[in-house]
DNA sequence: ATGACTCCCAGTGGGAGA
C-alpha cells in the first residue's frame, strides 16, 4: 500500500502534473495542500475519471487540502474539531483500515509574529486531534507539509537557518512531541541521502543548487512501524516545468 | 540585499509563501 502527500501550490495551475503523476505513482492514498481552491471549484470529475475517490476542504486563495484514495474514504473530518478556524488545513479519513490525516500546518512567518502564535495555537490543537485519533485508531498516518524542519540535517544551510522559522526551537519541540505520541518519521527509518529536502525556494536557482529543507513529512504509528518498507521523496515533479516548490513523499506499507 | 520566484486577487501593484 503506497501512500503520499504533495504540497502542489495551486491545484488550478497543477492539475495535469498531478494526473500525470498519479497515473506513474498509483499511490493507494495522496493527500495534498495548497489547493487554493474553494469547494465549488475542486476538479472532482477529472480525478474521478481517472479512478481516484476525493474528499476535499477548501477556500479562496489561501491553504486548502484534499485527500485521494483508490478505496472509499470513510469516517471525513474537516479541520480541527473544537479549534474553530477560517483557515482549511486538515482532512482526515479512514482508507482500507488506515487511518490517514493530511495537514497543511501554519508557516507562521517568523518568531514574535501573530502568524507564529497562531502556528503555535495550531499545533496544540493538531497535537489534542492526533493523540484522539491515535486511541480510536492504531494504525495511522500523519502526513502533510508540516512546515518544520525536524533536525540540522533537515536544512541545506543550518547555521543561516538557526532559530529561524521552520526552524525554531519551539516548531522542533512540536514534531517532537507529535513524535511522543506514538509516530515516527518514515523518512528516518531508512538510510537516506544527505541533503534530502522536500521544498527548495523558486528564487536563486535552488533546486539546481540543491538548496532546500525537508519540511513534507509521514509519520506512522508504532502499529504501523513494521509495515515501513520503503520511504522517499520523489523529486521528478520539481523538474517539470511550472513545479510546485513542494516535491511529494511516499510511503510503502507491506501487507 | 528588507531581493531574487510563483501564485492569487486585483487592476497597471501587493500580500503570502518558506
Amino acid at each position: 500500500m503506497k501512500l503520499a502527500t504533495w504540497n502542489v501550490n495551486s491545484l488550478a495551475v497543477r492539475l495535469p502534473q498531478l494526473l500525470d503523476w498519479l497515473a506513474v505513482q498509483q499511490p493507494e492514498v495522496l493527500v495534498l495542500q495548497e489547493t487554493k481552491l474553494t469547494d465549488d471549484k475542486f476538479p472532482h470529475a477529472a480525478i474521478t475519471a481517472a479512478g481516484w475517490h476525493s474528499v476535499w476542504f477548501g477556500q479562496k486563495t489561501y491553504n486548502g487540502v484534499a485527500l485521494l484514495s483508490r478505496s472509499e474514504p470513510i469516517d471525513v473530518v474537516r479541520n480541527l474539531p473544537g479549534f474553530d478556524d477560517p483557515q482549511a488545513r486538515v482532512i482526515a479519513a479512514t482508507v482500507d483500515g488506515v487511518r490517514v490525516i493530511g495537514a497543511y500546518f501554519p508557516n507562521g512567518q517568523a518568531p514574535g509574529t501573530d502568524k507564529f502564535a497562531y502556528k503555535m495555537a495550531w499545533l496544540d490543537a493538531l497535537q489534542a486531534f492526533v493523540a484522539a485519533e491515535l486511541a480510536r485508531h492504531p494504525r495511522l498516518v500523519l502526513m502533510g507539509d508540516y512546515n518544520i524542519a525536524p533536525e540540522d540535517r533537515d536544512v541545506f544551510d543550518p547555521v543561516a537557518w538557526a532559530g529561524q522559522i521552520h526552524c525554531t526551537d519551539e516548531e522542533r519541540a512540536h514534531f517532537r512531541a507529535l513524535c511522543g505520541l506514538g509516530l515516527v518519521d518514515a523518512f528516518r527509518l531508512f538510510e537516506q541521502p544527505v541533503k534530502s529536502w522536500s521544498w527548495w525556494d523558486y528564487r536563486n536557482l535552488a533546486f539546481r543548487k540543491n538548496q532546500g529543507l525537508r519540511i513534507d513529512h509521514i509519520l506512522v504509528s508504532e502499529a504501523l512501524k513494521p509495515q515501513v518498507a520503503a520511504c522517499l521523496i520523489d523529486k521528478l515533479p520539481r523538474k517539470n516545468e511550472r513545479p510546485s516548490d513542494h516535491a511529494p513523499v511516499l510511503v510503502e506499507l507491506t501487507g
